[in-house]
DNA sequence: ACTTGCGATATATAATTCTGTATCAAGGAT
DNA sequence: ATCCTTGATACAGAATTATATATCGCAAGT
């Protein structure tokens, strides 16, 4: 997949685990298959423009066509409209999402061996995962993760790993300097291994 | 191409247009090839997502997903937008489009026989292309033409000419009762025919 | 332990996109 | 009349999408 579209796909994916929404439920919505979403989402296929406007109008989401100068305006009017149950929702899919980062780090280091960077973004991604993040920031995080997840089938891996260390740890030195973290709420502390 | 993706292309179009940017330049831009541009204009084939994120990216527009019932308020921030001297492009090609369309509705007429809603079709193009429209309703009249050009290699092409026959009298009539007309100014009417 | 649902992946196949290149009719400028 | 540019169309071939179906490992619930 593309830098193009990358962006928008993983928004549509947000939005549709912020609905509690499946693969398999989406896909009966919007005409697909599960599988043809899911190589969609995970970055395995580039989806026509049809198909995409199916899977995101499935979404209660439109296309629009928007000029550059005014992205931050509505980028602003999107966020104002955010649901606080959507919120909590987002927040669940969140540390699924977590969850499921930590579970491919652990695989990727039995598989291709350990490395610095490796662990590093490991011990980020558990730290991260306990910090109340902001949209923009877990928007990042779920890109990056996104792309480590990509990295694999990349042949320039090793370079794309050592790039999202550095963005990962660069929030995470951002937060720290911005708020002293605070603990999630003890419902989610149960999830995961996070002895360390 | 399914309507699911003919507005956005649509959309596409105009502001191609607008800048006054040709199909051959937008592919140096945008690295796609002339003839490729030409068939996703023109409804012959479904573009890939990242392909027309190239094109619209290449004319200074950005998709967009944003929620359903936020579309109006997006839709208003763009119409604000609007620059003047985009609307001089604008009419320009909108002129330009009249004429092309008074001429295929012609061709249609020689090809496959006069017809009832031809006529009226071809007398209502007539009639709107003098008259000021605003910016959805020529919207709609693109849409509209654009249908009607595809409608040509369509099995049902009888039903969808009466389909536009019947739009375009009715956007007539809501204008016909919103203010009488008024001529376009004098430098445009000396293009197409329009002594009938 | 078992069941269910999840997302990811595999396979085969048909359909379509995408690219490169060429050509054409039409319109505008000279 | 000629030249140039335009958008549309054609063709061949490579690459990719889209569909159908199945299967898998994993997580959660019972």
């Amino acid at each position: 997949m593309s830098y193009q579209s990358e962006s928008l796909i993983a928004q549509a994916r947000e939005a549709r685990e912020a609905l509690g929404v499946s693969q398999r439920v989406l896909g009966e919505r919007a005409g697909l298959t599960q599988s043809h979403i899911s190589q969609i989402e995970s970055g395995k296929m580039e989806p026509g423009l049809s198909s995409f406007i199916d899977m995101t109008r499935a979404l209660d989401l439109e296309l629009m066509l928007v000029p550059k100068k005014l992205v931050p305006g509505v980028l602003g009017l999107v966020k104002a409209q955010a649901t606080p149950d959507m919120h909590i929702h987002a927040a669940q899919s969140n540390d699924k999402r977590f969850a499921r980062a930590e579970r491919m780090i652990k695989k990727m280091k039995h598989l291709y061996g350990s490395s610095a960077d490796l662990d590093r973004i490991e011990e980020t991604v558990r730290f991260l995962r306990r910090v109340n993040l902001g949209d923009q920031e877990m928007r990042l995080v779920r890109e990056l993760i996104a792309r480590l997840e990509r990295s694999q089938a990349s042949e320039q891996a090793a370079a794309v790993v050592r790039d999202i260390a550095q963005n990962l740890r660069r929030l995470r030195n951002s937060i720290t300097h911005r708020v002293s973290p605070e603990p999630r709420p003890a419902y989610s502390l149960d999830d995961g291994d996070d002895d360390a």
